[in-house]
DNA sequence: AAGGGGCGTTTTACCTCCGTAACGAAACCT
DNA sequence: AGGTTTCGTTACGGAGGTAAAACGCCCCTT
């Protein structure tokens, strides 16, 4: 366990020298927690700051015109959040905490330092953003071409399995800390149409519920039906500068 | 006008070194000639090529369980595509040519060479790649919360704006090169359905088709239907580790 | 020039999935 | 206890899907 939360989410997918996990852990100098509910980035707002989230849950979201709202991506700890703010002078999403959490800010600028001092951490930034980009195509998708039992299912299974990178002790149940309303704005449906989903995937015995607990009782056949791959089986990063 | 399609694009936003021009280059070495509906990639085939789109368009999709097709991204010359093979060993998506094309492609560790060498094209493409993911989740957002009308008005207006980037000699009008049931495969609906909207859209004065070319009548009113922002007017460079 | 096949567009009729609106119950604050 | 948030449930309507056929156009072939 080094200093850095973000040190290591990257040691799941490889090894990182002494050097490097030192650079990554200068990110999360500084900590700022933050309640449930609390607005971390406003949308459309200037901003200079990156986040590593070392705790809690976070989402990020815009506002359309007409007041609707879509959930971009529900984010864990490890993650490394805010990122648009690398590219935009103004922050493209608004950023939520989901749970009471700790964030680690840092400036682009800092970023700029680790990117030329670290070769490869910055082909594992490349990498992550890669990562970040496939599972928002597997969503599009979703969205664009599956029905809204599909779009729940194949949600559902994305959290549990992006929990299980972080945290080995989950099995088949998790916290998803989302009302029916966010899943919705998450996956393009109103709160009703999901409640109605959740309790057919209920009575159909594919999950369960009790007080915020979600657990899936089957999870080949939500798969099936989410038309869910897991993509975190299928990396390959040898081609990454050595250590 | 350097020898490098890709070095073009990236100067759009910065200036770039002799030395990283010539690094970009070597990139573009090989090259090879594909016709229109050419399958440049398959999905789930293994791959440790990445292209960069010399000439022509091309586009990504995946092909869900039930038959049904979501069209991830259109590129256009100057484009890096294959992003997603830097990261799985098997291609999460399919590429095919929408128009003759000329690609030049590379390994995988011809990209890492140029990281490793080149700070500041490895930040660039950070860069690169989460402008790629701010698009993504402005489509994300239209298809999941937005109305058939304003799907497909946004659609044509992420096109033209995209086109406009690489040609300034292009005004209110363009080649779209893909087919009604194409679009809907793009924006998550039936051709049918985009047929529908189309004509709507024509009836309006808010554009008009002559074989195969649409022209944008009222791009105002366009943005306002399809909720859409152009984001390259809000870049945010100066960051960047020096030239 | 005539005929024909292929592809994309247009149109019609019908249907269904999901959204809208509304309200009561339960749970959660403070 | 009283407000606030979330969940559950209903009835109804409409946006968009499905299926099918006709139409137009280009290109081929003879």
């Amino acid at each position: 366990m080094s200093g850095s939360c973000f040190a290591d989410r990257l040691e799941k997918h490889l090894n990182l020298t002494e050097r490097e996990r030192a650079a990554l852990a200068r990110l999360e100098e500084n900590q700022r927690k933050v309640k449930r509910g609390a607005m971390i980035q406003r949308a459309n707002e200037t901003i200079t700051e990156l986040f590593v989230l070392r705790a809690g849950r976070v989402m990020s979201y815009v506002i359309l015109p007409d007041g609707s709202r879509q959930i971009l991506r529900v984010y864990f700890a490890g993650d490394f959040i805010g990122s648009a703010s690398t590219v935009y002078s103004k922050s493209p999403e608004a950023l939520v905490a989901l749970s009471d959490s700790v964030l680690c800010p840092f400036d682009k600028y800092a970023l700029r330092v680790l990117l030329e001092e670290h070769p490869r951490v910055a082909a594992l930034m490349f990498v992550l953003s890669q990562m970040e980009r496939v599972a928002l195509t597997d969503r599009l998708a979703s969205l664009g071409r599956s029905s809204a039992r599909a779009r729940v299912a194949s949600f559902l299974l994305d959290i549990i399995d992006r929990l299980r990178l972080m945290d080995d002790s989950i099995t088949n149940s998790f916290d998803l800390k989302l009302t029916q309303e966010e899943i919705g704005d998450a996956v393009g449906l109103t709160s009703v149409h999901v409640n109605r989903m959740i309790r057919q995937m209920e009575a159909d015995g594919l999950i369960s519920r009790s007080n915020g607990r979600i657990a899936l009782l089957n999870e080949k056949a939500l798969e099936e039906i989410g038309h869910y791959t897991n993509r975190y089986n299928d990396l390959d990063l040898d081609w990454l500068p050595d250590a």
